[in-house]
This record gives structure tokens, C-alpha cells and sequence, in this order.
DNA sequence: CCAATGAGGTTGACATTGTCAACCTCGGGG
DNA sequence: CCCCGAGGTTGACAATGTCAACCTCATTGG
């Protein structure tokens, strides 16, 4: 039912893409929509919950790429990419990245229920590379939370435009995630 | 001279601690500073430029902070400090912490030389650090990212709230950089 | 000495935007 | 069969960013 709905988050997500969050206008999405500006508003409380609303879908949309990966290779080796492409997705779609984690004021029940799904199989990757011995033992949450951090403070950081400054360089976002792994490698 | 401008930034920084970015309106702004709106558009080419002004000066005063604390104690131990501190600054005033690192469509001068700086000094402190054995060697720079991208997404994430959502817990962000000085620690 | 000149400030106007309210419509259940 | 609510529309309003035109001195070059 209701693809309008569908349509009103599929434009603002372009407008996204194609601007930035200040680009999302609800007129415009709208416009976009083929419907006329305060339609939204018989879908959505306000511009923030749409906005919600597509960081939900983004979330969501990120979650089944995640679990491939995880069946797909060695634990490490999944790890690495996992890891790898959250950075490569902040990189490749700041907007939809920055949204994600931006002020809500709000907090939408898809939006949290989403993230929690991620968060959840990214534990079971961690553990399990726990398992076979890639990875130090301990809480399986905390040495998640740990690697998480590290990626996203990396892709933040290189979105933002605060990583590269220096002049020699070596030190992109992927290859802080390979030092990190390296260093919690108990082969050493 | 021109004590405008100060006054401006000044409450263009108050109207960001107390609403967030979104409450920052030039006019308002204006009103603040005892002076009509469009009087900032003689000191700053737009909104975008003014609040640049406020991140920049934000940046610049941590800066002597960073360094008194990097000549009081020992390495290691300023070292943890440095980092704890960049981690309270992001939970004591999130609307700041998100400005620095915000979605800079112009780049300022002024706040790329503040980066710059403290980057500098972060560096230099992680260098001390290897030299007193508390840390791996390796290029200072690239230890310094790592160290600093774990810091700043560990604050992000619990600034957007996407990090205690476990029930059991224990995986604060401070606690995750105790983790990783443990972890980095050529002690075991 | 004095005119001009530009920095800093003001008022007025304008388009855009988020949001509210009132109205329309029509398809399905009492 | 009637009604009523979901989904949609138009119209209005205040707030905001920005532009343009005007004002006012202090400084400074002639």
C-alpha cells in the first residue's frame, strides 16, 4: 500500500545524494514525488521524521550486504571487508553516512531498530573471528564496539576532511582499519 | 578592533551550546550582539563563514589545553588524559563537537591552520609516547590517526547515542581507549 | 584643510521554507 | 445508503538567508 510513502523517501533520498541534507526540502521532495508540497505531512510528522526515515532505509539497506559477507570468507577475512566497506560507503555517500548519524531530536523506532539489527550481526562476525583465533578474546560487544569505533572515527574523520592533512600521507582511512587488526593479531 | 565580530561569534557560539546548529539563525544572532541583522554579512561572507568563525575558535581553544597537559605528566599517562579529555569535550558540548567536524562546503582559512596545530601537537605527544616505550614504534603520524580515529569515533558514537544500546554495557567510550592503549601497550 | 572614500552599520525587500488550517474526494464498512 | 477517515490539495503565515540601497563618520591623499 501507500507507495506514495515509498516515493516521498525514495526523492528525498535523491535530493540527498544530489545536495546534501540541506538540499531535502519537503517542497522539493514533493515536487519530486509528483505530489504537491505538504503532502508529506499525511506520511510523516515533520521534515525530521521523513529524514528518519531514510536513514532507516539506509541502515536497513546495508544490513543484508553485511550478512553475505560475514558467510563468504574466512571470519578474518570477512571482518576486514566488513570493516572496509563501511568505510568505503562513508566515502562513496557522505550525505546518506552523515544522516545517519546526525542530531536527532527525534528518535524513530525504524531508525533504532535497524541500527540494533547491524550492530547485532556485526557482534556475531567479531565473535566468531574471535573463535578462530584472529582476534583477542574478551567481551565480544566490546571488542565490536572497539573495531566500530576505530571505522568510523576513520571514515568520519576522512569525510570531514581531517585525516589527509598531512603531507607525506600512508595513512588513509582502509589502512588505519589493517593496523588496528594487525595490532589486535595475537601472532606477534 | 571591530569587537563586532567577537561579539558575533560569541553569540553565534552561545545560540549552538544552547539549541544546537539549527538554532543558530543570523538574525538571532544579530539581535545578540546588540547590533541588526545583515550586520553580519560585514564581517562574514554568509552564515556558512560565520560559524567556520566558531569552529575554528572552538578548535584553537583546546589547543593550549592540549599542550599543558602534554608537558605535565608523563607520556603515557598525557597521553590517555589527551584523549579522555577529546572524548568529555564531545559529550560536554556535542552542538560544538558536530560543528568542527561538520559539512564544510567552503574551507576556512582559519579553521584548517587550528586543525593543523592541534594535529601537530597530538602528534608530537604520540612520538613521546614510542620514545618512552609506551606505544609501538612506527611512523608517529600513522600511529597518531589510528589513535586519534579511534578517539573521535568512539565520541561520535556516543554522541549520535549508537553506542550504549547494548544492555549489558561496560563499553563506554572511554573505556574503549583504555582498550586500545592496553592493546597497543608492548607490555604483554 | 578638505573632499572622497571605504569600513561598518541600517532599513527594506524578496524568495524559500516549514508548518498549520481548512477544504476536497472518494472508497469501503456500519 | 450514508458517512467518515485516509490521503490529497490550496492558501496562508512567520522565520530565515541574502541582496541592494542608503547612511555615517574617521582616515587619508592631494
Amino acid at each position: 500500500m501507500s507507495t506514495t510513502r515509498d516515493a516521498l523517501v525514495q526523492a528525498a533520498a535523491r535530493l540527498l545524494d544530489e545536495g546534501g541534507v540541506e538540499a531535502v526540502t519537503l517542497r522539493e521532495v514533493g515536487r519530486l514525488a509528483g505530489v504537491s508540497h505538504n503532502a508529506p505531512y499525511k506520511h510523516f510528522a515533520g521534515k525530521e521524521a521523513l529524514l528518519a526515515a531514510v536513514a532507516a532505509q539506509e541502515l536497513r539497506s546495508r544490513l543484508p550486504g553485511l550478512r553475505e559477507t560475514a558467510l563468504r570468507d574466512s571470519p578474518q577475512a570477512a571482518l576486514r571487508t566488513v570493516l572496509h566497506d563501511y568505510i568505503g560507503w562513508a566515502l562513496a555517500h557522505p550525505a546518506r553516512f552523515k544522516l545517519v548519524f546526525g542530531p536527532w531530536t527525534i528518535d524513530s523506532e525504524e531508525l533504532g531498530e535497524a541500527a540494533t539489527a547491524a550492530q547485532g550481526a556485526f557482534v556475531e562476525l567479531v565473535a566468531a573471528a574471535q573463535e578462530a583465533g584472529a582476534l583477542p578474546p574478551g567481551d565480544p560487544v566490546r571488542v565490536a564496539s572497539l573495531l566500530r569505533a576505530l571505522a568510523h572515527g576513520a571514515a568520519d574523520l576522512a569525510v570531514a576532511g581531517h585525516l589527509a592533512a598531512e603531507g607525506k600521507g600512508g595513512a588513509g582511512p582502509q589502512e588505519l582499519v589493517d593496523d588496528l587488526l594487525a595490532y589486535l593479531s595475537p601472532n606477534a
